[in-house]
DNA sequence: CCCCTAAATTGACGCCGTCAATATACGGCC
DNA sequence: GGCCGTATATTGACGGCGTCAATTTAGGGG
């Protein structure tokens, strides 16, 4: 047994060339949903990974470009779910749009840090075009599904800005706890699908100017 | 703050016996402004206010109670401006939301560090009274504008529910550069009266008006 | 087989938040 | 005025952080 020249005995599952990368990333969403972004920080997402401080340097420039990497992961997951559950759904539009927002909603509820990290902006390369792609994807998904004629008298591009809107609002507001699970009064519905509601009917403006609907 | 009898010296420029806290407060609100909320580190602040970097303990527990209390002035300010533009606005209800709107808006993109600070929640100390409280008041007086009546089929509370997490999920994607400023297609009007209007109006269901449920 | 290069380690630097011990200045009281 | 208690501010230290530079290690191509 040579003591001064000691290779490490290590079974390592042997990074070093290897998938240190896919390992970091792991990592780093296991803390992510334990602790939220804050807690992901370059060191401990290397102790977890089993490797030193600066390994992880060598994989990503610095911790926005890790914590980018993280979130274009989590948004193509979403999108992905988004995707399948319209393709699922049945109904018309009122129904895919309620579909829709379910989708987000129970995405952002299922794994708040994640959903989370999606907008924390100065924490992720702003720039990044994965990242922006995989946002993009999304939106378009959304449009697509408005495009045709409407009832409403604006846009169907401000249309999809004004139900992306309420449902990002709605879900970033209740992950804050500004809101509580709820029903609707009236229509005992959850007032997460009761708000879609609205906007598709309309919520009324002037009391005289009632229309039939 | 709490001793049994205490005077207001009111004087000098002088800290010590003076006005730290609120120089603090003031120089967290610059810092803020110029580079968000990363950058309103206690050192910092307590460089930019004069004194040494462990002087700011005396009158905040740590970086999260001095967040709190420059959130909730923060609020405080809002709700002052959104009273006040309701106060003296004219017209009908439509016009009323959509000065609600307005309000909320005009502020976030006039002061988008300040906007972004209310909601980070994890820099903050939730349960705080005074900050509770002065994020209700911003509910309370929406819900107020809402609560007679309504042409929609979800009670009033659902719709001012829709509208606060409409205004807040815009303002929020805009300040993530999600959104530019438009105009929509069809009406002309900016992009952030016309998802407004979309909730007033509603966006349509399915083509032809088929009410189930 | 050797050597080149990518990958990982070691160590350092200056930030940060926070705590403990110390120094200072104000206001009440004699 | 002079003392003193106490609120306030300073000094110094600690560990954790991100990041950089220098070094060591490992693995594949010539």
């Amino acid at each position: 047994m040579d003591s001064v020249n000691m290779k490490k005995p290590k079974p390592a599952p042997a990074y070093h060339h290897g998938n240190l990368r896919a390992g970091l990333i792991e990592a780093a969403l296991a803390l992510l949903d334990e602790a939220g972004v804050e807690a992901v920080t370059i060191r401990a997402v290397a102790r977890r990974a089993g490797v030193t401080h600066a390994a992880p340097a060598n994989h990503f420039r610095d911790r926005k470009a890790l914590l980018t990497a993280l979130a274009t992961g989590i948004f193509a997951k979403l999108a992905g779910r988004i995707a399948a559950k319209l393709a699922a759904a049945r109904g018309g539009r009122a129904a895919r749009l309620q579909v829709f927002a379910d989708a987000v909603t129970g995405f952002a509820l299922a794994h708040p840090h994640r959903y989370r990290l999606l907008w924390r902006r100065d924490s992720l390369d702003d720039g990044d075009a994965g990242l922006q792609q995989a946002m993009d994807a999304i939106y378009d998904r959304l449009v697509a599904e408005l495009s045709e004629d409407g009832a409403s008298s604006v846009s169907a591009d401000s249309r999809a800005v004004a139900l992306w809107s309420m449902v990002h609002g709605y879900v970033a507001l209740r992950l804050d706890g500004n809101f509580v699970a709820l029903r609707d009064a009236r229509t005992r519905a959850p007032r997460q699908a009761a708000i879609v509601t609205a906007l598709i009917e309309g919520i009324g403006g002037e009391a005289k100017a009632k229309r039939k609907r």
